[in-house]
DNA sequence: ATGTTC
């Protein structure tokens, strides 16, 4: 039964889910959002999932929710939980099943006037350059080896064996390889999984999107960024396919377990979770680490793809058509960062499902190029509507642990979506609009309809109101893959 | 998200 908790409003976009309000909690529920979104959340799980996860051992300061929330495995999408290194916890909820599912920005040299008239065969020729779809698979098979060093090394392993630039790596968080990955404590049946998924897009929200700059906000980024009015880039959502599923599956079943010989009790079983400081807890960031490691693999093996399908649309070279990367953003990840708490700085491991870091000007894990000015945030809207690229803002470290929304946010779920929307319908009106859809299936397009999603636009408004990001350019689609 | 309910 679902028990809606209260929401007391403590600024323009701030709510609060006061601690007490479920038994259990330890700290109270903040949601960031405004009056236009509330409407979708007010009755909404989302919310006491939000709640639950207040009541979590060692929990720091609130259980925090972007503007996008929604119903998640455990843990709500749009979650950041903060948890002190010896008393608290990890949880794969709270990571969720897509480890480093994630974002990556290319820009082109190309404006919408010269892709325009090529749109159609660009669109086909990424379709057949990037597998995608329930159980996509790759050309190449990773040998036994070659897994070993993607797990340990993420896009760098990728870059090394050609697969992209080596300045490719700089403007990737973590540089595209997160420290601490143990390729032993992946499993076999995940292994198995992921040998033939390597640069491939996959489903559901997962995406390649060909857009246009449509506006800037930011006048000073936006140069640093290489983003100008008009310019065509390329944007990728995807993750770490049945690799990090498995991953996220298999330990979750070490951790039940655990709990179950603690004799522990949560409440919700989808909670599960072991202290940081356990065997258990301490190797799954390390699978963890190793699946983000493959994810990254992934994008940056897509990038490559998606440079092979350009040169053959347009006749030109890399160099001319440009297609460096902007920024790789992960936002299903949990990191150990340095936090002020109490006005002290303190080490905490930061959980981010469905939310972005998004760390200010000075922070040292901002790359250096971009350092003077703070963390690009990648933000896909829904396909026929925006997409966004933010900065983050010192409000962020104040108010969420150097975090910001990831998405809309779905407002639908995706059985409801496919109830409510036709196929023929949601393409004809993307049509209508000069948006070219190729998606591996009917569903992929119903599931994700425009109007499965919350408005990105008020989803921003409230990320840059609440302090936490600021716009930095708007982005418009104008062809897309769909897994 | 996911060999979409091993």
């Amino acid at each position: 039964m679902t028990r809606v908790p209260p929401l007391v409003a403590r600024d323009e976009f701030t709510w609060e889910i006061p601690a007490g309000s479920v038994p259990g909690m330890r700290v109270p529920g903040i949601l960031f959002s405004n009056r236009a979104l509330l409407g979708a959340v007010e009755s909404d799980p989302s919310l006491e999932q939000l709640a639950n996860v207040a009541t979590l051992p060692g929990i720091v300061r609130s259980s925090l929710a972007m503007p996008d929330i929604h119903f998640g495995y455990g843990f709500p999408v749009g979650g950041v939980a903060a948890f002190d290194l010896a008393e608290g916890v990890v949880s794969p909820g709270g990571i969720g099943y897509d480890i480093n599912c994630g974002v990556r920005l290319l820009r082109t040299s190309l404006g919408v006037d010269d892709v325009r008239p090529h749109l159609k065969a660009l669109i086909d020729s990424l379709y057949r350059n990037v597998p995608s779809g329930v159980g996509s698979r790759a050309g190449v098979t990773l040998s036994p080896s070659e897994m070993e060093e993607v797990l340990a090394n993420g896009a760098r392993w990728a870059v090394d064996r050609g697969h992209g630039r080596r300045e490719d790596l700089a403007v990737q968080e973590e540089e595209g390889r997160l420290a601490g990955a143990d390729p032993s404590a992946v499993g076999d049946g995940a292994r198995r999984r992921g040998v033939r998924q390597l640069g491939t897009l996959g489903s559901g929200n997962h995406f390649l999107e060909v857009q246009a700059v449509d506006e800037i906000f930011h006048p000073e980024f936006a140069p640093v960024l290489g983003l100008t009015p008009r310019q065509v880039v390329v944007m990728l959502h995807t993750g770490s396919r049945g690799l990090g599923h498995q991953v996220a599956t298999d330990y979750i079943a070490t951790m039940d377990a655990r709990l179950a010989r603690e004799g522990v009790t949560l409440v919700d079983r989808q909670l599960s979770c072991a202290p940081i400081a356990s065997p258990e807890g301490e190797r799954y960031l390390r699978a963890m680490a190793a699946g983000a490691n493959f994810a990254w693999a992934n994008r940056q093996l897509i990038t490559d793809a998606v440079r092979r399908s350009f040169r053959e649309v347009f006749h030109r070279s890399d160099a001319e058509i440009d297609l460096a990367v902007v920024y790789d953003v992960a936002h299903n990840m949990a990191k150990v960062e340095e936090h002020r708490v109490d006005g002290a700085p303190r080490r905490l491991l930061v959980h981010r499902k469905g939310a972005t870091r998004a760390f200010p000007a000075g922070r040292p894990e901002v790359p250096e190029r971009y350092r003077a000015h703070g963390q690009p945030v990648l933000i896909p809207g829904d396909m026929g509507t925006a997409s966004y690229v933010l900065v983050g803002l010192p409000g962020a470290m104040e108010r969420s642990f150097g975090s910001s929304c990831h998405g809309a946010g779905r407002l639908l779920s995706r059985h409801a979506a496919v109830r409510r929307f036709r196929f023929d319908e949601v393409t004809r009106a993307l049509t209508e609009r000069g948006i070219v859809v190729r998606s591996a299936s009917r569903e992929g397009v119903t599931e994700e309809a425009p109007g499965a999603y919350k408005d990105v636009e008020e989803v921003v408004k409230v990320a840059e109101g609440a302090g936490l990001t600021r716009r930095v350019a708007r982005l418009v689609p104008l062809g897309v893959v769909k897994g």
